[in-house]
DNA sequence: ATACTGTAGTTGTCTATACAACTTGTGTCA
DNA sequence: TGACACAAGTTGTATAGACAACTACAGTAT
């Protein structure tokens, strides 16, 4: 307790500057010490100090402007990274057991809507997958997932009683690019009966679209009970 | 048009794995070429190469091991970043007109459990406010506030109609830490009147706590119409 | 078999120096 | 006044070398 690893130089550089803009000594605009000043206050190296200065403007703490100088970030906003991650790998996490029904597994025709957002022809065969997650044997997520077979080829031949489809989307089809949307709203009579609860309680939609290299992989949304599941997260400067 | 600026070494190496890693070619768990091995593949020195493995590792795209060497980070999970913005701002940028009912600004002395979670004794004096913010008016969030005094001391001088309490909060009262919970449940009946809505109707309700130094700045309670509103985002490698 | 030791390979940090690219202000010249 | 040139200051990138910290593995001794 209390036993702290001595800090690099670089980190020193940085905790010094962030202590001064979190308690609000220097305000957003103000000028940064230039890394020659901050040279011979911390007496070290160039490098060391450009690293430090460069990892906090990465960080958003700080702007540069080459020519001119270092400032405290505008209004510095807080955020948070918000990641894709595999529900199972999510449930154990918790130190829950998950488990899942399988509810269809199967080939499909793509109809106009659901081709174009997969950029495919009409007609073209997508893959359908349906389960239902659960987290110690409640209902925790109804997923409803259309796959791209360009992107995933054997995405059917896996068990899904074993490993997840967006695991094997996760394996197989490295991930470029996605795109969410996070909405409230009342579920389906199937739905609710599904996830056991009333088609009159409020539940999380996620619908989300990844894309792998040239081909959008798949597109599939996530209902969660609103009793059940919450998203939680945290922000750091 | 075509002309890309010629890239600099570290970008070049940051890319020529970047691309193989989203191509497929090296997959999760595999080794990527040491930095002695890099340095002499691309004739340069190898704090130049450690530059550029150091920032993939920021982002998520390898994993280093000190000793060990670096790989393919494991689900190379994709992340994005979620930033904690004020409502005006984000109305305005969609090129909306914003608006704003006040409700409530009052001090009021603390109960039991907001003394605990604001960390205040019971019975210290809390700031609360009220307000119902319109966009192009119709009401798309029903805020409900309370703000430590100790983090914001003139906080009920602003004239909220002007500023919204995020912005007079994002001002005056540095942020440095903050934690959030999204989650979907059906209105209170008066706050579903505010909000033009059934109370039969889906609403998103984000808890927000934020941190300020020493002090927890505020906590906010936000509900969002299910129909009108929802969060959008994308992530990128 | 087990425990230990040493070595090679790898990443983490830091330095002193160099040149390039850009900004800003000052002074000069027309 | 206005246009231009120049110098000082600042950040961006790159190098060659050094030592430290750690891992993994092979070989040795018990």
């Amino acid at each position: 307790m209390g036993m702290s690893a001595p800090l690099f130089a670089y980190e020193q550089v940085k905790s010094f500057i962030k202590t001064r803009i979190t308690s609000g000594a220097w305000k957003p605009g103000d000028a940064v010490p230039s890394e020659a000043a901050l040279m011979t206050r911390f007496a070290i190296s160039r490098m060391t100090v450009n690293r430090a200065l460069r990892e906090l403007a990465a960080e958003g703490m700080v702007t540069r402007i080459q020519g001119s100088g270092t400032r405290v970030a505008d209004l510095h906003r807080i955020s948070s990274r918000l990641t894709i991650r595999d529900i199972k790998e999510e449930v154990q996490e918790r130190g829950h057991i998950h488990s899942s029904r399988v509810l269809l597994v199967a080939k499909e025709k793509a109809v106009q809507k659901l081709a174009t957002v997969l950029g495919l022809r009409v007609g073209s065969t997508v893959f359908h997958t349906v389960l239902v997650h659960l987290e110690n044997g409640l209902p925790i997520q109804h997923e409803d997932r259309y796959v791209n077979p360009l992107a995933a080829p054997d995405f059917l031949q896996t068990d899904f009683t074993q490993h997840t489809p967006a695991y094997h989307l996760l394996k197989h089809a490295p991930l470029t690019d996605a795109s969410y949307q996070i909405e409230a709203c009342l579920p389906d009579k199937d739905i609710a009966k599904l996830l056991h609860i009333k088609s009159s309680e409020a539940c999380l939609v996620i619908t989300r679209r990844t894309i792998s290299g040239p081909h959008v992989a798949s597109l599939a949304r996530l209902v969660y009970p609103g009793t059940r599941y919450s998203f939680a997260g945290q922000f750091q400067s």
